[in-house]
DNA sequence: CGATATCCGTACCAAACGGTACGCCTTGTA
DNA sequence: TACAAGGCGTACCGTTTGGTACGGATATCG
C-alpha cells in the first residue's frame, strides 16, 4: 500500500474500490464494514467519519459507478452513424448491465429495497435516469421517432432481454464477447424492424 | 431427515402465507424464523423440524407460489385465438412479476445470489423454466416459428420491459390495470410486427 | 383412562452485526 | 523540533440472528 501522499480523494476512491471488491467476492451479506476497512487496511471509524452509516458508503459506491457507461462510451459515440451508434452503445450497455461490479451494486439495493428504497431510487437516478434522455436525444437526431424515449427503452430492453435478470439471480455467468455481439446484432435488426 | 411429512396440509400452507405475507411487510433483512413464527402462531422448532434451515423455509415459499402463472391462465388459454392468448398471457405473466409475492421472493433470492445461488437457481427452475416452453409450444402452434423458444422470450421481454427491475429496486408501485394492458397491447403490437 | 406424539411458548446459546471510544503512531506545518 | 490533526488498530457495547433445548398444553389412539 503506497505511502507518498495521496490525496484524500486518491484514498477515497481507494477505499470505494476495495468496497466493491468485497461485495463482488463475499456477496451483500458478506460485506460487514469490518471487512471493507480490513480489505482497505483502514479503520472502521475511519469509514463512519467519512460515508455517515453504512447506506451512506453504498450510496457513495453506487455515485462511484453510475457513470461507468458515460465513460465506456467510444468518444465519436456522438458522430456515429445510426447503425453502428446503436451498435456500440447496446454492446457497451450489455457489457456494462452483465459485469460483476454493476450485478452486485443491483443486488445489493435490491436486497435493501424492501425496507428502504433510497438506495435503489439512487442506483437508477445516477444511472439509467442520466443515459437513457442521452441515449434518446442521440436516436431522435438519427430517425425520426413520435417518442424518442420509448424507442430508447424499447431498444434496451431488446438488448437486455432476460439475462440481467438471469445474472442478478445467479443463474448465469458473465456473458462472453461473442454472445454479447451476437445479442446486440440481434437487438439492433429487430429494434430497426420496429422503428426504421 | 426429519419427516417433512404430511401433517396438517393446510397448516403447512398456513405457514407458508405467513411467511410470505412478513416477507413483503418486512423485507428480506425484517423477515427472521421467529418473526414468521410469531406471525403463524407457531414456533420456531416447528418451523426448523418443518422446513430443515432459514433456506429450506425460502424453498418451500417459491415452490408454493411458483406455479401462480398457470392457476393464474384461464382454463380455455389453449383454445384461444393468437392475439387473444398473448393478450390473456401477457396480462397475467405482468400482474404476477410486477405482484407483491413476486417481487418479494425474487428479492430474496437476488440478496441471497452473492453468497449462495441456490434460491434463485429454484426459482428459475420452479417459474419460468417451466412455463416459458409451455408458452413456446402454445406460440408454435398457433404461428409459423423458427425457433419458438427465442420468440416465446421476446414476447415476455417485451411485456415487462424495465418495469420488473424497476420494482425490484423499489422505484415503482404495482401497476394499475390500466397500464398493464396498455403495456400489453404494445408487446402484442411490436411482437406481432416481429414475428408475423 | 392412560400412553404417546405433536406443537406452542419461552428461554437460551454462540456468533456476527453496526456503531462508538480510545490509545498509538504517522504525517504536515511552522 | 515541537505541536496539531487525523488515520490505524483494537477493544468494547447493545442488539439481533439462526438454531437448539426444555416444560406444559393438547390431541390422538389403544
Amino acid at each position: 500500500m503506497p505511502t507518498e501522499q495521496m490525496g484524500n480523494d486518491t484514498r477515497r476512491a481507494e477505499i470505494l474500490a476495495c468496497g466493491l471488491k468485497v461485495l463482488i467476492e463475499k456477496g451483500w451479506r458478506g460485506t460487514s464494514m469490518i471487512a471493507v476497512a480490513r480489505e482497505a487496511s483502514a479503520s472502521k471509524e475511519t469509514l463512519y467519519n467519512w460515508f455517515g452509516d453504512k447506506a451512506g458508503f453504498f450510496g457513495a459506491m453506487i455515485r462511484e459507478n453510475a457513470s461507468a457507461l458515460d465513460r465506456a462510451l467510444p468518444e465519436d459515440f456522438g458522430a456515429m452513424p445510426l447503425e453502428d451508434g446503436l451498435r456500440a452503445f447496446g454492446a457497451e450497455l450489455l457489457r456494462l448491465m452483465t459485469g460483476e461490479a454493476s450485478v452486485a451494486l443491483n443486488r445489493a439495493a435490491i436486497a435493501e429495497a424492501g425496507g428502504d428504497p433510497a438506495l435503489g431510487r439512487l442506483l437508477v437516478a445516477e444511472g439509467k435516469a442520466k443515459s437513457l434522455p442521452k441515449f434518446a436525444g442521440w436516436l431522435a437526431r438519427h430517425m425520426e421517432l413520435g417518442d424518442p424515449m420509448e424507442a430508447a427503452e424499447s431498444f434496451v430492453v431488446l438488448v437486455k432481454g432476460e439475462v440481467q435478470l438471469e445474472r442478478l439471480l445467479g443463474v448465469t455467468e458473465p456473458l462472453p464477447e461473442a454472445e454479447i455481439t451476437a445479442r446486440v446484432d440481434r437487438a439492433v435488426r429487430d429494434f430497426l424492424k420496429l422503428y426504421a
